[in-house]
DNA sequence: CCAGAATGCGAGCGGTCGCTCGTGTTTGTC
DNA sequence: GACAAACACGAGCGACCGCTCGCATTCTGG
């Protein structure tokens, strides 16, 4: 390894002056290099998910998006940070798109139909961002990412969680709720490696294979309909 | 890269001479060099499962081994080799432990009792050996590694299907059998991967979890003894 | 016992990769 | 139009990595 500067910072790589506050203001940018963020994350987005990340070069990443490496270092103070970043506007995309995901769930709602709806709208969120899956599944990612990842897991996982509360009978215990809800999200990441590695209607098959586990696992804890926990 | 030899032989790297059959019988081996293989093989496993695969360095694995990087190239023709044979082995074990594993069961026998069996042998399997999970799971792995890969993939799928050709409705189409049996892979991968992230009685508990899952899974389809489909 | 094969060593070759730097071009501001 | 800041370039630096090569040492068969 070159140069480990670990400074993690947004975009701003160069900074204009050492400001004496000791935080630095990012940089003022122009309209252009705002494209030029843009497409240098596509790029990356493409590449990361042709190759995975240790595996894709920054050259790489500049070339696809036709401009040389010394540009991308303008905007990025170097690869870790490429990635971080698109892992950002990538969560940020998915609480925009999604809102309070997972959301609350009308009592009286089927089971079945409450897994199908969050299903549904997760692998449609995967499937337009092959990229998500990448990032999220890769083991080779170093430590600033692997962070941001457990804390992007342990987010879902609470939410997860937080739904089960309202559905399990009261007295369950804490660390009961956890596991279910790491099961439930380790089954829906499964799930969604068979269904992007298939096409058409087959994939469509997979989908319903991961409904149909989830409401099946779910089934004996919560009752067939929501709100309506078994005895 | 520097060269791509593609050379994918057995340990033999260095050959006696070349045969003109065109095939080179496998170099003649000492005792020492026997050992000195397992000893690198077992460094490469601790180094693969701390680091993955692509990020492991063949001279640390030498260093690991106590062996210089010249002595491992003795053995093995390039690092892929290593990883190869490594996983080689570990089928041999695999198929060495548990014969024909997800063995034939007896009908009349509990769903739940035919499923537990099966998850906890594979599950003793891998925490004893963490390298099979880290080479089976890791997305780095060059070509030749990703073919052994899905070959191994292919047949465990294939023995899952097998299985329940003889438990569902014979009149269950093909395409459905084997959607059902990746289903089951994937499942048991995705808890493996909770299992391995746990300790003691937790760990115990996502076992059972798994368990569950699967269970649950295939109820529905079987019936709740097998030899007894369900109508 | 001795020739030759097998084993062992470690500096270093050729290559890639992340990243820098000196320099030139565009853009916004007054 | 002038000036500074932002943007763009691309050769190339330093670090590391997979792997080689020449040479020393140990084993083994005859």
């Amino acid at each position: 390894m070159p140069d480990k500067p670990d400074q993690s910072q947004k975009p701003g790589a160069g900074t204009t002056a050492p400001d004496a506050t000791g935080k630095e203001q990012p940089r003022r940018r122009q309209a252009r290099g705002e494209r030029r963020i843009q497409q240098l994350l596509e790029a990356a987005a493409s590449v990361f998910c042709a190759t995975g990340y240790s595996a894709a070069s920054t050259n790489a990443i500049a070339r696809e998006a036709g401009v040389s490496p010394g540009t991308l270092y303008q905007f990025f103070p170097n690869k870790e940070a490429i990635a971080i970043e698109l892992g950002d506007r990538l969560v940020h995309e998915l609480r925009d798109t999604y809102g309070e995901a997972l959301a609350p769930v009308a009592p009286g709602t089927p089971l079945a139909e409450a897994v199908g709806a969050a299903v549904d709208r997760f692998v449609a969120f995967n499937t337009e961002r092959p990229v998500f899956f990448t990032l999220m599944h890769g083991p080779d990612m170093p430590g600033g990412i692997a962070e941001a990842h457990d804390a992007l897991h342990a987010t879902l996982v609470g939410r997860v969680a937080d739904l089960l509360v309202s559905l399990l009978p009261s007295d369950t215990d804490q660390a009961r709720v956890t596991r279910t809800a790491h099961v439930c999200l380790s089954i829906y990441k499964a799930g969604l490696e068979l269904v992007l590695g298939h096409q058409g209607a087959e994939r469509q098959a997979y989908v319903q294979e991961i409904k149909d586990v989830l409401t099946r696992y779910l089934e004996p804890l919560v009752g067939d309909r929501l709100g309506d926990p078994a005895p």
